[in-house]
Formats: C-alpha cells, structure tokens, sequence
DNA sequence: TCATAAATTTAGACTAATCTAAATTTAATA
DNA sequence: TATTAAATTTAGATTAGTCTAAATTTATGA
C-alpha cells in the first residue's frame, strides 16, 4: 500500500492533471505547501513504483496504476465530505480538512459500506462528481460559469471551482448554494445582477464570484 | 498536538494500567508490537511532555494530562466501532482494525457530532464503556466473568474480556453475543452447560471461555 | 544565438520512529 | 550475600520525509 504522503502527492498531481496533461515539479509543491527539492525526491521514488511517468526536467503524469489509486483517494474523500454534511451536519466549508484526515483510511470495504450506507450519492456536497468502486464517474454535462450567462437567462448552481471556506461561507451566506436557481437580470462591467430562487431578492455578485460558480442551464 | 505514534503508546499504557498502576517497558513493548529499546526512548519523550510519570527501571503511570490524552483517543475508538456496527452492519469481530486508525483523526468536533448522531451510546460493541466528552464514564456494576456462576444461576453477557477476532467469532456463532441471557444447567471439572436465550438448547463452553465471557446477574 | 532568469535537481543535513547489539541495572535464587 | 538471569537502557545505525544551499538544465528574449 501506499503512504500517506504518497497518497496526497498522487491526489495533488491527479488534480492538476484535470487541467493539462503534465504537472510541473513547482506546481505539485504548491498545491502539497513543500519544497521543490522534497517534491523531487518524492517524484523518484513514485516512478520507481510505477505511479508516475516521470523524467528529469520533464514534468509528470499519472500512469494508470497512479490514476486508479489517485481516484480511491478522492472517492474517498468525497464520500467522507457527503457523510460529514448529511449525516453529521456539518457545513460545507467545514468538512475539507476531516476529509483530508479521512481519506486516508485503509479499508475499501469500509468506504463501501458508507458509499451503500448513504445511498450511493454521485456528487459531493461541492457538486464535484463521486467516483464508484471501479473509479467511474460522471461530471455534470455541460457545466459552466455563471459569468457566461446572458442577461435574462435562468441557471440551477451545480458546483463551485473555488473551494476555499471564506468562497464557500460567502455563497452560503448569498443563498448561492447548490440547487438553487440564479436568473441574471442585470451583467456590467463590474458585475452581474441577480436573483436568487425562491426570495427573488434581486442583488450583485462580481466577475470574479462569477466565474467560481458552476451552473447548468 | 500528539503524533499518531504518542497516541498508540498513552492508549496502550492505558490498558495495561487497568489492571496495575504501573507498567514495564516489556509490556508496553508486547503491547505495541516493537522493541524495549524503541519503547525506552518514546517513554523519554512523553515524559518529556509531561505525559507519563517515567523514572529509569522503574515502569511508568500516566499524569493527570497522559490520562485525559489517553481516554480521547478510547472514546474515539468505541465511537467508531459503535458506527461501524450500528450504521454500516459490520460484525462486531471486524471493527478493531478499522478503529485503530479512525481513532487518530483529531477533530474533536466530528468525534462529538458522531456521538450525537449516534444518541450518545454508552458502550461499545464489546460492552466496553465509552467515556463522554469529559472523559467520564461509569462500567456495568458487578460484571463478572461467567465461569463464576454456580449451577442454575441465570445472567445477561455484559462483555469480553478477550478481544480477538477468533474469540468473538466463536461466540457469535454459539450465539453467545452480548444481551444475551444464558442459565448454568451444569458445572464439570472441565467445563460448563450452559443454555442460551431464547432457544435454550443446551451445550457446553470451556472453563477458559467462561472467563472471557462477563456477566450480570 | 547567447546571456540571463527560472525551474529543477543534487548534495548534505535534520527529525521521528524504528532496529540490533552491547552495557547497565534490578530481581531472583542458590 | 554473591552469582546469575531478566529487564532495561544506551550506543550506533537505518528509513521516510523534510529542509537549505548549491549545481544543473531548460526557457526566455535581446
Ligand atoms: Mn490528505
Ligand atoms: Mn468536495
Ligand atoms: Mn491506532
Ligand atoms: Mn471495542
């Protein structure tokens, strides 16, 4: 099995991977808060394992033994938040670092116990998509920021690409939670106008906040 | 905080003090799984942390502070057995290994939600009491171990004295799980009769079962 | 293309937890 | 009580993960 530590560099790089296909040695130790030099090593002794296709210099990506382990973490990971928030009661932006803790937790008949305990749910409490015992999973279709949004259209929030607790309390605190139904009535330069289902309170949310919420049509 | 490692060590000491008001670096070695001479230098440490009473040779006791430490991380680990029974169905012979590492997740905040989830349960699946946020919590009065009653007496299993999988396996498959009600029909020099509630069929358990096994009148 | 900057790796060192082997202290007993 | 045995500690070494500082490679852009 897999350390700790490896496990949480293989959940960082399958996380930069989403976005590009080869992650970069400063990037992985941003995202981990370590130092390049202790990333490289790292970096070695995973390739040793066939975790990682890795060459000097050269940046890695995930082999597909790397990417099956990779996607149990954050199975893993996802299936604790979801407990955490409905069955424990916590709010979203609290459950982040439990779940970091958690997912390290060894048993795989355990996270299927929990995974059947609460129904099998397919997204997180942060709409990122749970993948199953075989790492199959399905993101939303056609997922996309509330900045794209044209005056007068009408969207259902489905996820955020910011995770970080003060992002998340201040949606909450908006009502901009997952599930609720935004219509945009009013796009500026500086910001957007809109109104949130079921108050149809009519109020401002700037670009930035925009493009961070992930909405359906 | 303490490290995963110092909790291993407080709980072990724990246990090995119920029983003694001191313990041996021998035993705490056995305990652990490790040598004496790795168990001597991590007893430098916690004492150097105020965490044990530790004077060369001479075996250790727990401070005010070790204690408190210690019964964290016991009702950490009864609450999660408690779930990992109730909640996700497992048998009760396989939830130690599982709460070996569940009990090292630090928030105090989730293990207090769990217990409220739970209804605040005051034994674990074993009949061992579970201690309340304050670390407080009272064992059955007068548990005794089975092989003491007399022929004819009548009494409720309680609990266990042996731990191991094998030994709750046996028992669960002779039926002789905990809040179960079993009559002595006869006593032999080497073993008991006994009849299990509600089927009262008659079959005999061995002296060194009836040790492991406590009960209430 | 070539000098410089940025990214990455290597070298050397540190800490926590572990081990084996040797030395020391305590306990047992003849 | 003197000897031996058992328990414990010390000494010295190892491994995983981390760091800083220096060396190397790659990328940039004049
Ligand atoms: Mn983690
Ligand atoms: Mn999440
Ligand atoms: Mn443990
Ligand atoms: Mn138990």
């Amino acid at each position: 099995m897999h350390s700790f530590t490896e496990e949480n560099y293989l959940k960082s790089i399958y996380h930069l991977l989403l976005s590009k296909d080869s992650a970069t040695t400063n990037e992985i130790a941003a995202a981990i808060g370590t130092k390049a030099a202790t990333v490289t090593d790292m970096l070695k002794k995973l390739a040793e394992k066939k975790l990682i296709n890795y060459a000097r210099y050269q940046g890695v990506s995930l082999t597909e033994q790397g990417r099956k382990s990779a996607l149990v973490i954050v199975r893993k990971h996802r299936l604790w938040e979801y407990f955490l928030v409905e069955k424990l009661q916590f709010k979203w932006d609290e459950v982040h670092e439990m779940a970091e803790e958690l997912e390290h937790i060894t048993s795989v008949k355990l996270i299927d116990r929990l995974d059947e305990f609460m129904g099998c749910p397919r997204f997180d409490p942060h709409g990122d998509p749970i993948p199953d015992a075989q790492g199959n999973f399905k993101q939303h279709e056609s997922l996309q920021p509330a900045l794209l949004l044209s005056k007068g259209q009408c969207a259902k929030i489905a996820g955020v690409t910011d995770h970080s607790a003060s992002f998340l309390q201040y949606l909450e605190k908006s009502r901009l939670t997952l599930g609720q139904t935004i219509t945009v009535t009013e796009v500026s330069n500086y910001d957007l106008s809109v109104m949130v289902e079921p108050s149809n309170k009519e109020f401002n949310i700037s670009h930035e906040v925009a493009k961070n919420i992930l909405v359906l049509l």
